[in-house]
DNA sequence: CATTAGATTTCGGCA
DNA sequence: TGCCGAAGTCTAATG
């Protein structure tokens, strides 16, 4: 991860440092004393204050305060954002448009301000447990096919962490992404990023999907892209779920 | 505004640092390789991944991707947490009581590590809420039509309560029903169950659905059932300058 | 303390 | 793109 930290920025390069993170279309965090006020769907003020600004390289804009689960003020993703110097105080406007709304923060002193740019490629499972299914073929790599041994879970590239890394019976490097639901096009591509990581492999690296199902499209990029697909149903996990959950209750009693 | 920056700690400096922080009650964000499980009211789980992770004063719990408005996972205010190590890795687990549920993030590295103690008495002040339609109408009763005179607010019925209640210049029931935004076929389905409350008055019942605008659905159903609608924006003012006596109290800030 | 309604709801799914 | 419905909704107000 990659990732910056200031303290006690001036407003001058406070400015500059804000620009950057949104150049880079980073995560940016500022722990501020400011100003906010948002104009569109509603309209509100908050006077002065030390609150916790954040920007999500998505455009999300949120305003923390010290208390609540809630920000105290937002702009939902894709919010376009204005960084400007009023009277040596740095505001940050972020604007959207459908609704037309904008919220502007007027910094009045930044005490830390960071940003960082991470990768993250995993998406929350609430039903469908992918790790489900690593944990069982890394036990049972039979599951995949005759010879196949499992070396490393989780292991870290730039783009990301690859679920299963292993051999087949001929030694051959093989990468296994993993999908608990029916796999799509960008989960043909993630496992064409990671084995892109691997092209000054002397050896051939092949790339397999391992998924209930897939759409066809992603079927048909599987081949362009000479990868593979291994049908595998996560496991049931019913009965698993209720101990963990009994034993979750049963602990705290 | 107190605060303390630490760049890539070691778990056993990680757990310390989460234990000061937990200890002053201060707000906590960390920039962190980690895994993450909750279970309670549902049941989830998020893979590998860099995430940011916010413990505010209150004990609320956040959990932010780098996309999305919405933390991925998180807890309300009054969450406890327990910071243990575990096979050299932080984990924090916050955990809360009706319901029960439980919060656990693994932490496998923390690149950014910070916490401050800010100051900040002011709340916000809103407009543009529906409240603010119905006190609006009610203090200008001819706002909805020439003649029109309010006679209660929230009025009970089985079905809920009547925003306003009120008479129109020929003496007719009027049933006022309020949107702060776009109106949609619930909202009409609501005003029709308030005058089906009134079936057998006497008179003429008049039902008004009171909007900034409806949806196409929603005039359908107005037009089916009989009812009407007054397009109204809600007063996009705060009351601070509305108010002098507000005006007066939030000068000294 | 339980219930309820409103929200700058957000978010995902589907037409 | 727009509408509908769900959410671990959250939050403030009210009985």
């Amino acid at each position: 991860m990659k990732f910056r930290v200031e303290k006690n920025l001036k407003s001058e390069d406070l400015l500059n440092f804000i620009d950057e993170a949104l150049k880079k279309r980073a995560f940016l965090i500022l722990n501020a004393c400011c100003r906010v006020e948002y104009k569109g769907r509603a309209v509100s003020r908050l006077g002065l204050g030390e609150r916790t600004v954040i920007i999500k390289s998505d455009g999300s804009f949120l305003i923390h305060q010290n208390v609540n689960l809630e920000p105290v003020n937002w702009q939902p993703p894709k919010t376009k954002f204005k960084v400007e110097l009023d009277n040596d105080k740095v505001i940050i406007t972020g604007s959207r448009q459908k609704p037309k709304e904008k919220l502007e923060v007027k910094i009045y002193t930044a005490y830390v301000s960071s940003y960082h740019i991470g990768t993250d490629t995993k998406s929350l499972e609430l039903a469908g447990y992918e790790q489900d299914m690593v944990d069982l073929v890394y036990k049972n790599p039979e599951i995949i096919e005759n010879g196949f041994r499992a070396t490393s879970t989780e292991y870290s590239t730039s783009n990301g962490f690859i679920d299963i890394l292993g051999k087949d019976k001929n030694g051959n490097l093989m990468i296994l992404e993993f999908k608990s639901r029916r796999a799509g096009v960008n989960a043909v591509k993630q496992l064409k990023r990671y084995i892109d990581n691997f092209l000054d492999h002397k050896k051939q690296v092949r790339g397999l999907l391992v998924a209930p199902s897939v759409t066809d499209e992603a079927l048909e990029l599987l081949e362009k892209y000479e990868l593979e697909f291994k049908e595998l149903e996560p496991p049931r996990e019913l009965e698993k779920d209720k101990s963990l959950t009994l034993d979750f209750f049963s602990r705290n009693e």
